[in-house]
DNA sequence: ACGGGTAACTTAAACGAATCAGTGCTGCCG
DNA sequence: CGGCAGCACTGATTCGTTTAAGTTACCCGT
């Protein structure tokens, strides 16, 4: 920066504020010391910046997983709606367990990130937002969230998307049920295993294999469960998922075992991951609107950022339910 | 910070000396500051250390997109790699046209970043490598490399993988093979391209399509692609892809024409992506050692920033062919 | 002609750590 | 008992910006 000074024949104070377009300089010395910085390649120093001012343009993003495309297209909409706002997105991975989501979280904070957005809570990190409350950290959950937590949110309406799809299962004929819902841990899983559940209720039935609904969301989970569930109650004609992968478990057992999906079972799965409609055997499943919730998150944090004090806000989006082949009619 | 110097009755100075370890503070004391710091709560800001020191512990990461499934499995192996030595990894996504890419580059070495890995090289950004190499920012190529580029590069030998798979599909039996290749910019696309070629070549064939093999490596341009082929075409009897989002495509059109896969057509991918194999119909292709490519990766360029000023690396990892049903012999 | 206002700068003081160059003090050796 | 090495610690400076607080110089109205 000094050089560029030199350079200009002005002192660094002008450069700073020729480069940052604040009033102090006339138009023809902000000219011309554009043009030199421009020329020496000069580029200011964010760390000095923001050392400075004590802001940073920067948000972190907490996934569970990097490597699960769900979460990555969530960031894709963070990052977007981030950069318009000239924001950059710091994302790490907290590992699926979530152990390290506290360390995690204060090395982002640490670091650079003014706010941070969430999407793997669970109910044992409330100390975890608390502290970062208390640090002026603000804080957006995305999907998951935590009961009685005052920070902003933003998601779908798990109960009623479920709660349809389970209804559509159902119209179609099906009446012995088995639920293979996601880990209680998780409030979305909570949510779908909610509507599923409802739903069969109020068409007065009840999950086969109620109340062992509760599993990890991976395809190998779903397979050994649906194993089980098959061996002990061959009757099942239909299964309702807590998200695609296990749906995808189960379709890999039904093809072991010669039942065919969905003459002889009906399967529904959650998220609609592009695999899900891949296949020559398209799954039934609901639309999560990842890229928009992504980029809702980052503009909800962007707002705390900007300095909105008001209450939490929990924002709904919409979804989608795809009916596709494994919920077809039985002829 | 003089926070924690005062209650413990001592200068910043020896604060400091005690919470990095460094000699100069007696162990009574360096306990002492170490519990007082603990119960304040004190974290020594990152922004001034960098500023100060001049160093920082992270790298940056670009991807094309960072919703691509492939490239975040590389991303969670970089991660992993970074973090066993204190690095972190920022992650940022340079658009698939890769017109930013420039721009996100120098972003990343602005903020923090002391080395990059790039995935989506093309020969316009030699003169962006040229300009990171003069500001002394080691650079490593993920599979993508550019030629005459003297920077460190790790991915697999795509030409031997796609000969394989080629030689695999003609010792099927089959005569009338088409390519369906990426785009021509990308090395990784020409390797293969000549493998296949190659391989029919050796076999005394030629693509049908040859020379219009260029294209996206989307599933709608597979998709597209397709189906100009099988109306010019109507002989085909195996397709080799770029990708596996091409052969997908390709598996679409199929479906729709009523061309069945594999008894009037062999198909084969390349990557191995987790929908490959997702559906009842799973899908030949080469695997690509994902994870470990971002993890070798993530390791060279620590190398190069704890100072080795060796010649450039290339490394290759080992890929595995996929032999599944849609290269199944003809009964 | 003279004060007041303002535009266009400059100076200097931060920001929060790291680190160099001291400064006492202790202890040991000859 | 003098000298000197080494330890434990402090003060001051530095990193590269931003920005509050000056300092000119000039214009304008009276």
């Amino acid at each position: 920066m000094s050089d560029v000074a030199r350079k200009a024949g002005v002192s660094a104070a002008a450069v700073s504020y020729a480069l940052s377009g604040a009033p102090g300089v006339s138009d023809e010395s902000r000219q011309r010391i554009l043009a030199i910085a421009e020329e020496l390649g000069f580029r200011p120093s964010r760390i000095a910046r923001e050392l400075r001012s004590g802001t940073t343009k920067a948000i972190g993003l907490l996934l569970a997983d990097i490597a699960n495309p769900f979460y990555t297209e969530v960031a894709g909409g963070v990052v977007a709606a981030a950069a318009e706002e000239g924001y950059e997105v710091f994302v790490s991975h907290v590992g699926v367990d979530g152990s390290r989501q506290s360390d995690v979280a204060f090395a982002q904070v640490d670091r650079n990130c003014s706010g941070l957005i969430f999407t793997s809570l669970v109910a044992a990190d409330k100390p975890l937002l608390d502290k970062l409350r208390h640090e002026n950290i603000p804080v957006v959950q995305l999907y998951r969230q935590i009961e009685d937590e005052p920070s902003d949110w933003v998601g779908i309406d798990d109960y009623s998307a479920s709660f349809e799809m389970a209804s559509h299962v159902v119209a179609t004929g099906r009446r012995k049920v088995a639920i293979l819902g996601g880990p209680d841990t998780s409030s979305v899983s909570v949510n779908r295993m909610n509507g599923y559940r409802d739903a069969l209720a109020k068409a007065g039935l009840r999950a086969v294999n109620e109340p062992d609904v509760w599993g990890e969301l991976t395809r190998p989970a779903g397979a050994l469960r649906a194993r089980a569930l098959f061996a002990e109650h061959p009757e099942i004609e239909a299964v309702v998922c807590g998200n695609d992968m296990i749906a995808l478990g189960v379709l890999d057992v039904s093809r072991e075992i010669g039942k065919r999906v969905p003459e002889d079972l009906a399967l529904t799965g959650f998220d609609d991951m592009s695999f899900s409609s891949a296949g020559p055997l398209q799954l039934s499943t609901v639309t999560v609107p990842r890229d928009l919730m992504g980029q809702r998150a980052a503009r909800m944090l962007l707002q705390r950022l900007a300095g909105d004090k008001g209450p939490a806000r929990k924002e709904l989006l919409p979804y989608g339910i795809q009916v596709r082949e494994t919920t077809a009619r039985r002829v």
